[in-house]
DNA sequence: CCTTGACCTTCCAGTTACTGGAATCCCTAA
DNA sequence: TTAGGGATTCCAGTAACTGGAAGGTCAAGG
């Protein structure tokens, strides 16, 4: 397959996938005339990339992710512990999030919205009141 | 005041604060030595840019707001839609991060973790199943 | 006067995970 | 032969800093 194909296949912009190449992450064979030949195997990996990624995983857990996909032999335990760290990020990011959320959600409420300067918004990011 | 003293009183990294002098959020004044000097607008305007930033607006969201905070006469509705906005990103990002949660949760507590190979997560990474 | 140490300056490079664009090459069809 | 679509490499840019090097400044202590 060609670059273009493994795209389509994988659900990866083909620029991703030399990205991928680059970093040492699914290195293509290549072809008489220089261009990168992919398998079964390298769209398999690429899959795997592109749903790894869509869970929020960095490249550098995706690099782990897949060697331990490589290893037949290694226990569940060690890909479950790095599910659930990444479980336990999420809890944090959105925790984090409906903080914010809170907060905001407050001041434009306070904010009478219309055409006068008056804005308890801008008060509060200039420190006016209880908070600054 | 000097830089490492409105660093501790904005809470904002001497660092950072060098930066944003680059990109023109917050120009100080220079003594004659080359130190930047600060007074208590400079302050203001750094405090005003660590809760905003804190807040998850971006550097040029927080450039709008700056600009809108110094213009007395705006009307509240621009910076509402502004926080408005804001309000709608965080939502969405919550709503997209309950949908990896949630996917995340079920595969970690299909899978055993123990030391045998088997795992669901990796088998999902993979496609093996119904949704690759 | 000299040293020490904290603080300040500028500038350069690196971070994450790509993305856009330029210049050039290859292949196929008309 | 020409046109197109796809492939190649390489360089630069994104967001918002952060780390570090090399050097200037200032106040205190000996």
């Amino acid at each position: 397959m060609n670059i273009g194909q493994v795209a389509d296949a994988s659900g990866l912009p083909a620029k991703t996938i030399r990205y991928y190449e680059d970093i040492g992450l699914v290195v293509a064979d290549r072809r008489d005339n220089g261009y990168r030949d992919y398998g079964e195997a390298h769209l398999h990996k690429l899959r795997f990339l592109q749903r790894a990624r869509s869970l929020g995983f960095t490249i550098e857990q995706c690099r782990a992710l897949l060697s331990l996909y490589e290893d037949k032999h290694r226990a569940s335990a060690v890909v479950k512990a790095m599910a659930k760290a990444r479980l336990d990020d999420i809890d944090r990011k959105i925790a984090e999030l409906e903080g914010l959320r809170a907060t905001l959600a407050h001041l434009v409420e306070a904010c009478h919205g219309d055409h006068r300067p008056d804005c308890p918004i801008l008060d509060d990011l200039a420190g006016v009141g209880g908070r600054g």
